[in-house]
DNA sequence: GCGATCAGCT
DNA sequence: CACAGCTGATCGC
């Protein structure tokens, strides 16, 4: 059954040596690997001096029809034509390996979180004391310090754009009723009806290394926390360290300033104060309740009576009323229903809300800071929101909060509000000085930034500053849009929010994190990368986090948020957050990584596949079977025919092969390249099969704790770097010949040569070799692309768009407008 | 000195 | 180019 994978051959063969290729089948473990035996005898002449050609003739991807086949080009061919096998090449059946047909990874339920120190001298950063510990280092290397001179720019890969929904062509598809797949009235599904789908195909049966564990919990053993390597570590440092509460000043003084604006644009006075900020549901509806008891609550835009809506949808609302512009559109009312807003109606002529909603701003305050319990305290001690501000830590104690965490956290929340009241002052007096020409370029705030100031701190703006009447008249001609901030942005944080961060018809946010805002209090993570949680720090204060168990977990350790700011979010099942239905998928991206379902009351469908990379098993879930999709945010990192890389599965099975090749040499070190989370699964995959260990830091190994990986699976990690010739290191360390010259300089003892693997799609791209990896070699280093992506391939990613048909289609990457984003789309649906 | 942020780089 | 993230400079406290 078994067939020679001859391709790693001519890696190492003169061509002259290479005509012949006997066939051996080695078994290892439960796989059985074929190899020409020819290459150890003349590998082993050849090293250390290796003279390898350019190309790599390798096994080709699988076919998606036919997984069992691999395409493997002729040893003297270059196989320069990855896609499209030339007549040569033979079609032989894959040898028989898990690898194909493995089982996915399976979650490690149990896994404690974990703790991780290390020490603060050691290294800085995760990952760069990989290589202090493989060179087993006695001086103190940095491969990051001036080892390229030469460095090309970048442009940051999201630009804070706002695109404007209604730039984004929409796109309408046939609603296809094949196989009961979709239909156009499939829409909506009622909690029962979900109920009676067959989950038993959705992802919960894909087995998958990013599974989530349901029932997190916080890191429950203190005493873990103390013991070795993990009490020193910069996550510990992080967990330790008390934050600053400042980011939200700027803001805080702004909304508070600008407020009056819009009161008075509204005519009244009348104080409306909607529960904002809350994710607490009995807090919505306790919310709501008030409003009944006081009357109507209208929309100040559109005049729609929006009295039956919660605090949160009511900024929906209104925010849907901003962002029509002139266009007339659909507003959610109170009844859900579709209304039309008036084109051009300006705020000078809308209804204002006609009622007044009163709560405590200190009960209010206190929920925000999610610590509801103490509420009984403070109205009992007649704690207002004055007295507030001048409550000492002995105060708080002698009232009976006695909790040091919940303590230093209302501590720290009333210093904060003491900064924002001298704000408030400076900014009023920033009011003053606009001029009615600086007023019409002014930056903008959404209405509904207005609704969650509390009441007395929105009486006292409104009792001063006349000059700010003079600043709406200007404004009020285009105060329907968004107006302009006032100052230049300073940061991400006060740039507009890309539109592939907001779910429409939601008050919810998508890794926003760089965006925060004080109007939403829905804070969703798609997966725990960088550019994803860019912006979220240990002080973050604007509600909640939700996100997968995984994520959760690292967003603990990695950054310190406390667990009570964040809420995990259960795998392929419904659930109700402020309203509206939320279901999480696995992304097959990295762990914990979750393609978000929201499904408002406005009907429309909103699917946030975060990073994800397409596969089949998405196809057979019911839930996304069956809904439909209206607006569809997607990850279009690699929208272009270009990159239409091969199956995970082809490139492990490369990598195993190329390791295997040389693993009869004892003086060959492997480094695996990896993200903080990524590409697990094929050093997982590698030791899996050849029943071997991978070393990894400490650092490392208390991520992949979390991860959710089998005791089993957790065994082929070894801290001990003796213990293994295949090693896995930050990508980053993989990144030029300069940095791995530095390694092996370090490993010069023990090991000849050096083969290293760079897992990543770019290694697919314009000018690359269309091969499941090229290869690349300076002596006695031997460095590998091998286009192992985690983010959908084009052709994936034609599918995914295909099967979900959605009306309207927002890339999230590489969107830099209108234009990008149409251009992508079309490519999406030729 | 520390945390947060950003630009510049791979 | 960009994946995801490292590094140093700077700012504010």
């Amino acid at each position: 059954m078994s067939f020679c994978s001859c391709s790693f051959l001519s890696h190492f063969c003169p061509f002259s040596l290479i005509g012949v290729i006997f066939k051996f089948t080695l078994k290892l473990g439960p796989h059985k690997l074929n190899f020409g035996c020819s290459l150890h005898l003349l590998s082993a002449l050849l090293l250390p001096n290796l003279n390898a050609p350019e190309s790599l003739f390798l096994p080709s991807m699988a076919s998606p029809s036919n997984p069992k086949t691999l395409s493997i080009s002729s040893a003297l061919t270059d196989d320069d034509d990855f896609q499209d096998p030339s007549p040569s090449q033979l079609h032989l059946p894959k040898p028989t390996s898990k690898i194909a047909s493995r089982k996915p990874l399976r979650p490690y339920k149990n896994a404690t979180p974990p703790t991780s120190k290390k020490p603060k001298q050691y290294s800085s950063h995760v990952g760069k004391e990989n290589i202090a510990v493989v060179g087993k280092c006695t001086v103190d290397f940095d491969l990051g310090h001036g080892l390229d001179s030469s460095r090309p720019t970048k442009k940051p890969k999201q630009h804070p754009v706002s695109v404007e929904k209604d730039s984004l062509a929409p796109v309408v598809f046939e609603k296809s009723d094949e196989n009961g797949k979709r239909l156009n009235s499939a829409h909506h599904k009622s909690e029962s009806d979900f109920e009676d789908l067959d989950l038993g195909h959705g992802l919960d049966n894909i087995e998958s290394t990013i599974d989530c564990c349901s029932g997190v919990k916080r890191a429950t053993n203190e005493e873990e926390l103390k013991r070795g390597y993990l009490f020193k570590s910069i996550e510990a440092r992080l967990l330790n360290s008390n934050g600053g509460l400042e980011e939200r000043k700027e803001e805080e003084s702004e909304e508070c300033s600008e407020l009056d604006l819009l009161l008075k644009l509204c005519g009244e006075e009348d104080e409306v104060y909607c529960d904002a900020l809350t994710a607490d549901p009995h807090r919505q509806e306790e919310c709501l309740e008030l409003d009944e008891e006081y009357g109507l609550i209208c929309c100040p835009l559109c005049g729609a009576d929006i009295s039956d809506l919660s605090g949160e949808m009511r900024l929906v609302h209104t925010n849907e009323c901003l962002d029509k512009d002139e266009t007339p559109a659909d507003v959610v009312t109170a009844n859900n229903d579709v209304s039309i807003q008036c084109p051009g109606q300006v705020l000078n002529d809308s209804p204002c809300p006609k009622e007044v909603v009163h709560m405590s701003p200190v009960v209010e305050w206190l929920r925000n800071l999610g610590l509801p319990k103490y509420e009984e305290i403070f109205v009992r001690e007649e704690i207002d929101w004055d007295t507030l501000k001048s409550l000492t830590e002995e105060d708080l104690f002698s009232i009976g909060v006695t909790a040091l965490g919940p303590r230093k956290k209302i501590v720290n929340s009333i210093l904060e509000l003491r900064k924002e009241t001298a704000e408030e002052k400076v900014a009023r007096q920033d009011v003053t000085k606009i001029t009615p020409a600086d007023a019409g370029t002014r930056p903008s705030k959404l209405i509904t930034d207005y609704f969650i100031c509390p009441v007395s701190e929105r009486k006292k703006v409104c009792a001063t500053d006349k000059a700010q009447m003079e600043v709406q008249r200007t404004c009020s001609s285009a105060s329907h849009k968004r107006i302009q901030k006032k100052t230049p942005a300073k940061s991400a944080k006060s740039k507009d929010i890309p539109v592939w961060c907001s779910i429409p018809g939601t008050p919810f946010r998508v890794d926003a994190f760089k965006y925060l805002r004080r109007d939403c209090s829905h804070w969703f993570l798609s997966h725990f990368h960088l550019d994803h949680y860019q912006g979220l720090t240990k002080s973050f204060c604007h509600g909640k986090i939700y996100c997968s168990s995984i994520t959760a977990k690292l967003v603990n350790l990695k950054i310190g948020i406390p667990w009570d700011m964040m809420q995990v979010l259960p795998i392929n099942q419904k659930i109700n957050i402020a309203g509206i239905d939320v279901t999480c998928f696995e992304a097959n991206h990295c762990p914990g990584s979750l393609i978000i379902l929201f499904e408002p009351a406005n009907g429309k469908a909103v699917l946030h596949t975060g990073d994800f990379r397409f596969c089949e098993e998405m196809t057979r879930n019911a839930i996304l079977q069956t809904c439909c999709i209206h607006s569809l945010i997607l990850d279009t990192t690699y929208c272009d025919p270009q990159y239409d890389f091969p199956k995970q599965e082809a490139v492990i099975q490369f990598v195993i092969e190329s390791i295997q090749a040389e693993t009869f040499n004892s003086k060959t070190l492997f480094l695996i390249g990896s993200y903080t989370i990524g590409k697990e699964r094929l050093f997982v995959e590698v030791a899996r099969a050849l029943q071997k260990k991978v070393y990894v830091t400490a650092s490392k190994l208390s991520i992949l704790e979390c991860l959710g990986f089998t005791r089993e699976e957790m065994q082929f990690f070894t801290l001990n770097e003796q213990e293994s010739q295949i090693h896995v290191v930050p990508m980053w360390t993989l990144a030029s010949f300069k940095r791995l010259k530095y390694v092996a300089n370090q490993y010069a003892r023990r090991y000849s040569l050096i083969v290293a693997f760079s897992p990543t799609g770019w290694s697919f791209g314009k000018g690359k070799k269309k091969s499941t990896g090229s290869r690349w070699q300076q002596g006695t280093i031997i460095r590998y692309e091998v286009p192992y992506s985690e983010h959908s391939s084009f052709t994936e990613l034609k599918e995914f768009v295909k099967f979900v048909s959605p009306v309207n289609i927002i890339p999230s990457v590489n969107n830099r407008g209108p234009e990008s984003s149409s251009a992508m789309v079309s490519r999406l649906l030729d």
